[in-house]
DNA sequence: TCCGAGAAGTTGATAAGTCAACTTTAGAGG
DNA sequence: CCTCTAAAGTTGACTTATCAACTTCTCGGA
């Protein structure tokens, strides 16, 4: 701690965020102007079209999604009104346990999806050669293991 | 638009985005354990300290940052609020024309940039090769053109 | 000088996200 | 079968972000 950034190094670094915050927003504004969504009910519904039966517990698309439960949960109350979700299987109070899509939900994810996936495609993976993929995707990788190790092994020990 | 993308690019995709969610989670957290603050006060804080005299013009900071100028604008009045910038050139109304660090804002923000920059390096930047970075670099600025281009021209022509 | 268009900045309503406290459920131990 | 504890899920209060409308300035042209 307690050590400074080279100049490079926050050129880097703010290009680098710059580059993100541009990103988000296109993809948030493409999503809203042509499905009339925001990229927190597409992650919802995308995680809820992948998983199996297109319904899951409420926990599991907790650890998906990497959200703070209280933030699914309303986030589920807004999409329930919505008529995008509904539960599969209602608790014995008026709580969830599972959740799935309903057909509605199910028919803008596809549509969703491919418009999506467009953007990506444009935005993201198209300035991207196979090398700099790999790249990006070991980064990426090395970053996870150091902030979330795969499992109970200690934060900032092991690789002093 | 309208086209899909095969597993590995989809888990590519998800990859990257959950690594930032997890460093940006991990920096903010950072930031507001050491120094009191959040990481859009970091922002603003840093911006104003990078300009000659430590002041500028809201719309700069509004480029600067590439937020929203409402958003610029409620976040400068709960940081006048805090004590950590203020009006150094006071427009007819009560409307801000210049803004700048106050004393206080010039100390937070001193001690706030060693300790992240040193969380930028242990998260970011020391899983970075020189290759690795070089590529990043030049992948941000491929997005940041393609979204963005430095002036007048069409967003989507001309790469094609 | 006066007008009008557009930039600059603010405001308030609403939506979304975070935090801590709370309730219900499920399971282990007695 | 009971109880205790922890997990799962929800809630409400509070903070922050977004959107659209508004006010105030600036400046070029008649």
């Amino acid at each position: 701690m307690a050590e400074t950034l080279e100049p490079d190094e926050w050129d880097l670094w703010d290009t680098w965020m710059r580059a993100r915050r541009l990103l988000d927003r296109e993809l948030d504004r493409g999503l809203q102007r042509d499905h009339g969504i925001s990229k927190a009910e597409f992650s919802v519904l995308v995680t809820l079209w992948r998983a199996s039966g297109r319904e899951m517990r409420v926990g599991d698309l907790v650890d998906s999604l990497g959200w703070e439960k209280s933030r699914v949960s309303h986030q589920l109350t807004r999409m329930e009104n919505r008529g995008f979700v509904a539960q599969t299987q209602a608790g014995p109070s008026g709580r969830r346990t599972r959740i799935g899509l309903t057909a509605t939900g199910c028919r803008i994810v596809q549509d969703a999806v491919l418009g999506h996936a467009g953007n990506i495609r444009r935005y993201f993976l198209d300035s991207l050669t196979p090398e700099q993929a790999a790249t990006i995707r070991a980064w990426s990788e090395q970053i996870i293991d150091r902030i979330e190790p795969p499992h109970g092994e200690t934060t900032d020990a092991g690789a002093a």
